[in-house]
DNA sequence: GTCTATACGTGGATAGAC
DNA sequence: GTCTATCCACGTATAGAC
């Protein structure tokens, strides 16, 4: 069914070397010989190894924007939403948390015009965040003093899980997306006059 | 007053060279010049590069160690632990962000024996934050079913401050390491019934 | 403990045939 | 579009003098 081009080998290729390795301890042989190839094939889909970790990183931030844009879109209150969204943000982080070390702790390693592209998709996932507390805020569902704070907090629970995420530890993607969803809530969600 | 020897000049210089292109990236002799000394200088210190490396991580990790230890020893009820435990504990990461950043990301690059002795450290940590949540817990200041999640999503988002925090940005350090302890009071302190 | 000089392996990228 | 062969720069670590 689906034709595996020698792209996405290459691609697939590079993810696994630079998240057993790095991407500069990663070498292009490296590369070449996990995707079946000679190193000089390289070249003709790539002119530098930084492009191969440019377009893991674009597919990688693309990926993770859908998902919480996908979430943020569902019918029902703010609470819901807020709620589906780190779920969801937090069960990719967890699931692809190969891809996600990548693009998070390589980032540095980008040409500065590729930096500046991914950091626009950084800024696009922030916005949706902070617009659904804003609006949660001005209808009364949440609590929130420091909107753009708080909105990176909730989201630095989701993509730290890439640091220290397992798939063979104890605890399931599901249920730690599911405390995280549950501590969002709590850190938004007003509390009672005490 | 305070001499500076060889061998602090030498960590100052691995974590300059460290922060600003990466462990793999960073050359011997890049640190060396950093030093004021030649390469084979280097040396005389350091084994190999990777025990720069682990230097530098012993004394991250057991500065981070001590600052959470002291903030859980104040007098007081647990929520004023807590909340002084994430304030010094992210105030740390921020302004160490360098440090941390190093720590965080270049643990893969420890050889297995340095690895499992920097995993030790974090377990600590983390037993500190649990101690305190399961304290709470037992005399009603808190309502946290899963401690040892909550123990680390709290120490997420100090930890990951690491990845994003630029002393160069608007928020500073205080500003976020209070926010950061509002967020965790209200993840473990209990809610009103509805 | 610091230097200069260097051995030796490795890596990104290219040349040119098929 | 893939190969083999290779260029040439670089990086870790060491040798040996001072």
């Amino acid at each position: 069914m689906s034709i595996i081009t020698s792209r996405e080998r290459l691609l697939q290729a590079a993810v696994e070397a630079f998240a057993e390795k790095g991407f500069t301890a990663t070498t292009t042989r490296d590369i070449a010989t996990r995707a079946g190839m000679s190193p000089a094939a390289v070249y003709v889909h790539h002119d530098t190894k930084e492009s191969l970790l440019f377009t893991v990183s674009v597919e990688g931030h693309q990926a993770a924007l859908a998902v919480i844009r996908t979430a943020a879109a569902i019918e029902g209150d703010h609470v819901a939403r807020l709620r589906q969204m780190v779920r969801e943000f937090s069960t990719w982080h967890a699931v692809n948390s190969r891809v996600g070390r990548i693009v998070q702790y390589e980032f540095d390693a980008l040409t500065p015009e590729h930096r500046a592209e991914i950091a626009d998709y950084r800024r696009q996932i922030e916005r949706v965040m902070r617009d659904v507390l804003s609006a949660g805020v001005a209808d009364g569902a949440f609590d929130v003093v420091d909107v753009p704070g708080t909105a990176r907090a909730i989201l630095s629970l989701s993509i730290d899980l890439v640091r220290w995420f397992s798939p063979r530890a104890s605890t399931s993607a599901g249920d730690i997306a599911q405390l995280h969803a549950e501590l969002a809530v709590r850190m938004t969600t007003p509390r009672s006059p005490s």
